[in-house]
DNA sequence: CGTTACGCTGACGTTAACGTCAATTCATCT
DNA sequence: AGATGAATTGACGTTAACGTCAGCGTAACG
C-alpha cells in the first residue's frame, strides 16, 4: 500500500529533508539498516518508518541514543511487558523534563519582558531628552 | 554600599555557585576583568555585577558571545542611543525565539501525551490478556 | 573512451562551555 | 624546614550530531 519499493539515498534525502551524511550516520549508530545493491544503500519501508520515528523523537528532544533504545523496544512491541513499561517510563520522564523546561522558559520570558519594559522607559527618557535638546 | 571589598576566586565561587574554571574562562572570554594581587585574581564589585548579569543572560538562553556584546553596550549605557537600540533589538529577537521555542515545546508535549495515552491503552489490553490467561 | 554525476569509505573538523590534569608557585601552619 | 592547602597557567579532553574533504569506484552519456 504505502509505496513498498526500495529507495536510494537521494530519494530518502529528498523525501525527509536530511543529508546523506545524516543517513549514513544513523546507519552507523544502528538506527536504520539499509540493504546494499553492490555498494549502494537501499532503504526499505521499514527504514522509512524508523526514520520518521527518529525525526519525531528528535522533535521531542530525545537524544539519538534514547531513540535507538526506544526503537529497539518498539520492534518487539508487546512481546515483553517489562520492556514496554521501560519505554513508557522513559517517555514519561522525558515528558516531565519537557514540562519543567517549558515552565522555566515561560518564567524566563516573563523576566525578559520586564527588562524590556524597563529598558523601553529608560529609552523613552533618553529620547525625550534628545528631543528636548534638539528643540 | 553593597560590600565594596575585593573578593578572591573562592569567595566568588561560593557566592555564585560556579567553579574557578568558569571564572577563568569568563576572564579569557573578556566577560570579566579581575585585577591581580601578584598572580592571584581579585574580583571587584563591577566583576560581581557583570557575573550576575552573565548568569542571568544564561538563564535567558543567550550565548556567552551574545552576553559579551550586551555587556559591552551595557557599559556605555545611555551614551549611545544607537547601541542601546541594538541591545534592545537583540533582546527582542531573543524573546521571539524563546516564545517560538515555548510554543514548539507545548506542541511537542501535547503530541507526546497523545502517544502516551495510546500506549496506555495498548498496555491495558496486554495486561488484560495476561490477567485472563493467568486466571 | 573521456567526463560528469553520484555514491562509498575513512577520517578529521566543528561548536559551546567548560572539565580535568599536570606542573609549578606561594603563603601559611606546625 | 617540611608539609599542607589554595591558586595559577597551559593544554588536552568531553559531548552530540553531524559537516567537510580526500581519494576512490562506477555507471551512464555522448
Amino acid at each position: 500500500m504505502t509505496t513498498d519499493a526500495m529507495m536510494t539515498i537521494r530519494e530518502m534525502c529528498d523525501a525527509f529533508d536530511v543529508t546523506p551524511r545524516t543517513l549514513r550516520f544513523y546507519e552507523a549508530k544502528e538506527l536504520i539498516f539499509p540493504k546494499r545493491e553492490g555498494t549502494k544503500r537501499l532503504f526499505s519501508r521499514r527504514d522509512r518508518v524508523r526514520l520518521k520515528l527518529i525525526l519525531r523523537g528528535k522533535r521531542f528532544g530525545f537524544s539519538l541514543e534514547d531513540i535507538r533504545q526506544l526503537l529497539d523496544m518498539y520492534d518487539r512491541e508487546g512481546s515483553e511487558r517489562a520492556q514496554y513499561l521501560t519505554t513508557y517510563k522513559l517517555a514519561q520522564e522525558r515528558l516531565a523534563q519537557m514540562e519543567q523546561q517549558r515552565d522555566e522558559l515561560i518564567e524566563a520570558i516573563a523576566e525578559l519582558k520586564v527588562e524590556l519594559n524597563d529598558g523601553a522607559e529608560l529609552y523613552k527618557r533618553y529620547a525625550n531628552e534628545t528631543t528636548k535638546s534638539a528643540a
